[in-house]
DNA sequence: CTTACCATGTAAGGCGTTACATGATTCA
DNA sequence: TGAATCATGTAACGCCTTACATGGTAAG
């Protein structure tokens, strides 16, 4: 358990607030999970199976407007699966920016280089903040609609402070790297 | 080339600063790269050898004070190699954090749960900060030192600010937590 | 009629971790 | 003399991505 597949949780954990296709599941990847946790379909589809043969989720097929879907629900035990791993301590939290590394090496290829990266890095960012800005705005407007949704507005506020210090930083290395341009 | 395997490019990167051999470079990744990357003797050796075999490095067995060594240096087509990825575009920056993926599901748990992983969040972060904090100032010391010490900085920098904001979040969503808390 | 979206899945292959296996040296 | 650190590697296995394969529906 200790070690247990982090794709396994995010997906009952998904199901726990309500039943879901493997198709919404993803879209829920995409959207609110996006900018703490990703997956693709070859690795959701599969899961879903898993969690099925373990007893952890149920399927149900279902017909809707002629198309073929198949819902997942999460079962007691998937419930109780999930509430233990809550429990655990975090096993890790890391962060893998390629930016940062071309940043770290880069002296190579000199101070215009970097300050691209930067700029692209700085516009990503800022379209990334407009979405979280939007999604604060429409968990204010719903907070009291599920207990829940104070738990999603602290991740969502978790990534607007972080990316707003990351716009700060991105003036600072900017201004530095200008200087070291000018100079060479 | 697009879609170059990261930690050729990572050892190759600290490769094109210094000769090394595998154990250096997975200090390195413990601890400069610690907080933005990171890669075990499983991969890095495996790595190395096929950085030789595309020519891309150069291995050299050197016996230092009895012990068999294996030191590494980068080739020009390395450089090559290593430049052409600086100007390619970054592909993608990725965070995965199991501690906003708790806390996106804490409900579940409740906000005592949710409290605890902030806190050891919040443990964790002060002792990279300070970490982080020690190595401007040592970077601070020898900035003219080399060239590459002003990119090193940088990415210090960033690390400095966006635990520093982490920090920041840690109050305010505790606050949230235990109004909730009181509530129940 | 064609584009976008809804919908489910498989197969190959890459990348990486963990655990294992081994042994020298240095320092307390 | 025992612990920590230096030092190099392999093997098994797990997890995930990409690309492929397929087809229905809705809207313009």
């Amino acid at each position: 358990m200790a070690t247990a597949k982090k794709l396994d949780c995010v997906i009952l954990g998904l199901l726990s607030h309500e039943e879901l296709t493997g198709y919404e599941i993803k879209k829920r990847m995409d959207s609110v999970l996006h900018y703490f946790w990703g997956a693709s379909y070859g690795s959701i589809y599969p899961t879903l199976r898993e969690l099925c043969e373990k007893g952890l989720a149920t399927v149900r097929g279902c017909v809707q407007s002629g198309r073929e879907k198949r819902v997942y629900t999460i079962t007691a035990a998937g419930r109780e699966y999930l509430n233990l791993w809550l429990r655990l301590p975090v096993q890790k939290d890391e962060i893998r920016y390629e930016t940062l590394l071309k940043l770290f090496f880069g002296e190579a290829g000199g101070p215009r280089q970097a300050i691209a990266h930067i700029d692209a890095f700085e516009r990503k960012t800022k379209q990334e903040l407009s979405y979280l800005l939007a999604a604060k705005k429409t968990l204010m407007g719903c907070l009291d609609d599920a207990p829940a949704h104070r738990y999603y507005l602290l991740t969502v506020q978790f990534g607007i402070e972080t990316y707003r210090a990351y716009l700060r930083w991105c003036q600072q290395a900017r201004a530095v790297l200008q200087q070291a341009d000018k100079k060479e």
